[in-house]
DNA sequence: GCAAAAGTGTTTTTATTACACCCATGC
DNA sequence: GCATGGGTGTAATAAAAACACTTTTGC
């Protein structure tokens, strides 16, 4: 049977892929790495977890002090948990999915100035330290799974929005085209969002129609 | 920037529900756990994770030993962190989901005379030990959203199965009355399934039709 | 007036729901 | 012959897919 007292002990880091949507493109915060190995390469924010804290509570603090951005949402994606991932030292690595909108992203915290971050187009991630290229990978697929509920897209759009703009978010996701009459009228028959009376003027073309989500909106899941 | 030099190092468990149907009722495998604390209540099987192997390697040999059984279908579930959630020692537990067909059950392979296990319906979970109710839970309710792939169902009926049998899975699973008549139309429209000529006789009334899952399916989502 | 992007409506097809009676077997 | 559980069909409704032209703006 089981003995706690048998047993080994491992490193455990967090990661977190943060998403945003900034003008209809899907994109991802990545830290640029300093030194070696796999220096000038891209990572994943994250952190080691202590021994009085849940790996929630410490991706949430961590990226509260190093990307500053607080009441990020977080879900649990998968752990990975190779022997040799990180060279010559076990690390397991709980990763985590976490959404904020673009607005949240404009107002952050004062942060240390001591590390290159930058959001990446999830069509263009560049190259990745270690095994986290697989880890993103991953995230993104079960970001998939997560964009048929309709708090995640209130999250990631707290104000107005277009439904090209939407559309456009989906396809990346999904990674497919979409119809643009089908699409607007699923959403607008879904009930969930309203118009706001505004339009999103100032770009090449026809204004496109500002919508918002309806306040009061319950958890549901869409499709 | 992160420094594994200055880590602090964690125990990690891995926990895994194992789930079976038969003959129509959803069953978890369970251990009865011999000593103090929590001596008498029931847990989930699952090990230690030693700093050579992979989570999935750990559960899969721990499975192998224990319960006997070999190539059992694994996916993970959830972490849980909590640092009380082993009274007086952090222990950090890699969940996961297992699966098994009820003629591998039967066919296991000798496993040693140490531990007092017991198929549990999952509608009849008895007292757990530590955070495992939550974490079965969690288990069923992942589950559900696993039930909509066709590799999921296939791994659980390898041979001959009602589809009377089959809506006893999903109404279990899923925690709601489904139609007879639309649920074997939908079923059988989705051309996963064929009909064995066979019967289900021996039962008190009308014998049902055998089917099978088709042996050239692809994986796919059904609903 | 032309390019760019958004808005709109109808028809067809497909999936879902609702619903009630007959059938095969064991005893 | 009766209790038990399994098998079957149809109509109504709802959702999804396919499809092309018009509108509004900036330049």
């Amino acid at each position: 049977m089981k003995d706690y007292n048998k047993a080994s002990y491992n490193i455990i880091e967090t990661l977190i892929s943060i998403f945003t949507v900034e003008k209809g493109v899907v994109k991802i915060l990545l830290f640029k790495k300093k030194n070696d190995p796999y220096k000038g390469y891209w990572m994943l924010p994250g952190s080691i977890v202590g021994t009085d804290e849940t790996a929630e509570e410490n991706i949430e603090n961590y990226v509260l002090e190093n990307c500053g951005f607080d009441n990020l949402f977080i879900e649990q994606s998968q752990v990975f948990s190779t022997p040799t991932r990180i060279i010559d030292r076990r690390v397991i690595a709980v990763t985590f999915i976490g959404l904020i909108d673009s607005i949240s992203v404009e107002l952050k915290q004062e942060i240390p100035d001591t590390v290159e971050s930058e959001w990446f187009s999830i069509s263009a991630i560049p190259k990745m330290a270690y095994d986290h290229e697989q880890i993103v990978k991953k995230a993104i697929e079960n970001l998939k799974t997560k964009l048929i509920n309709s708090n995640f897209l209130k999250i990631l759009f707290p104000s107005d929005f277009t439904l090209p703009e939407l559309q456009r978010v989906y396809e990346q996701i999904l990674d497919k085209k979409l119809d643009r009459r089908n699409f607007r009228k699923k959403f607008i028959n879904l009930g969930l969002i309203e118009d706001t009376g505004y339009k999103n003027e100032g770009y090449t073309g026809r204004p496109a129609k500002l919508y918002r989500f309806k306040e009061e909106i319950e958890e549901r899941e869409l499709f």
